[in-house]
DNA sequence: AACACAAATGGACCGTAGTCCGCTAATCGC
DNA sequence: GCGATTAGCGGACTACGGTCCATTTGTGTT
């Protein structure tokens, strides 16, 4: 892409490219709950102040680590074929979502719980849960599901919570109701 | 039960009240998530080794401020008067539960959500959600559910996480289904 | 009352997340 | 190329939760 925003420095963006190198190496090798923002900032190479610039918080940074996977998570069900995404019936897609959803926790494990855990209700506000809220809102509605959508949508998101479903390795295929 | 432990000296309840006095007044007049255990321990003229030593850590502590609260909450739904205790049909103390949930969620508010954010998953793990847990699965499998009676009880009671509540104060009455 | 001993204490100490601010150097207009 | 501007940098610093352990103090025993 072109200028996102008027001016990027390239050092900035070799840092950051730098410090996501890092920290992928540090999380893999040990566990994300453990690594130190020092320990990443360390290996990256750079003062504690550019990861922080860069990445707003640790669970920023987490974040960071997931975005790619969470983009192609997100592209998937907006725009991916059927099940997924558009094109089968709204039951179905939701069933589908909630199984890519847990294959997707499966997957990431504790670097999603590192990700969530920050400020309280902070998790909630932020904008990778409201799309989430959003898609699954829109599913209800259509599958003519009469009451409070968004708060169904809530509910069923917080079966989804990795803290939950890692806490509870329990092989389920049910489908929402 | 006689001598759950041989002793407990003196000083030691005491010093336990006037934590738990302390704690109370400043998380009341502050709010629960910005009070230091420094302030608590300073404002209870007790070294923080002490606070440490009774509580175990934050939490414990937040815990340790609900506890009364927790506990007649508990005998209430254990062994109090119908539709919350024993008598009504599982249905009917199932709603009741969770309407008294989210009374119980209001009135203690941001107390809860301090003394739930501990180490990931732990606040799963703890007496007290086991407690819950145990409750709702009986009244699930009483009330002839046919399914995954414990899984659907974390379900349930995902959908009461105090964080989530808060975020959302909706009025809704929704039956659990 | 004097003693022995474990329970309890307190505050120095540690590791970590996050802030601050003076310095460095990438970028741009000339 | 040559300043001027300012985004970006780094690491000392702060705040907080939690640990450790030498010292004190309550308690049952004699």
């Amino acid at each position: 892409m072109l200028e996102p925003v008027r001016h990027e420095r390239a050092d900035a963006a070799r840092n950051r490219a730098t410090i996501l190198a890092a920290a992928e190496r540090l999380v893999g090798q040990h566990n994300a709950q453990t690594v130190t923002m020092d320990q990443i900032a360390c290996a990256a190479g750079v003062g504690k102040g550019t990861l922080f610039r860069h990445f707003g918080d640790r669970c920023g940074l987490m974040r960071g680590l997931l975005d790619e996977r969470e983009r192609s998570f997100q592209e998937d069900f907006i725009r991916g074929p059927a099940p997924l995404g558009p094109g089968a019936p709204p039951r179905e897609r939701l069933v589908a979502f909630g199984e890519r959803m847990l294959e997707h926790i499966e997957i990431q494990g504790d670097l999603l719980v590192a990700a969530e855990n920050g400020a309280p209700g902070e998790r909630l506000r932020h904008s990778v849960y409201a799309a989430y809220r959003a898609h699954v809102t829109v599913l209800l509605r259509d599958s003519a599901y009469d009451g409070d959508v968004s708060y169904l949508a809530d509910v069923l998101l917080g079966a989804l919570v990795s803290e939950l479903v890692l806490f509870q390795r329990r092989d389920l295929a049910m489908s929402p109701d």
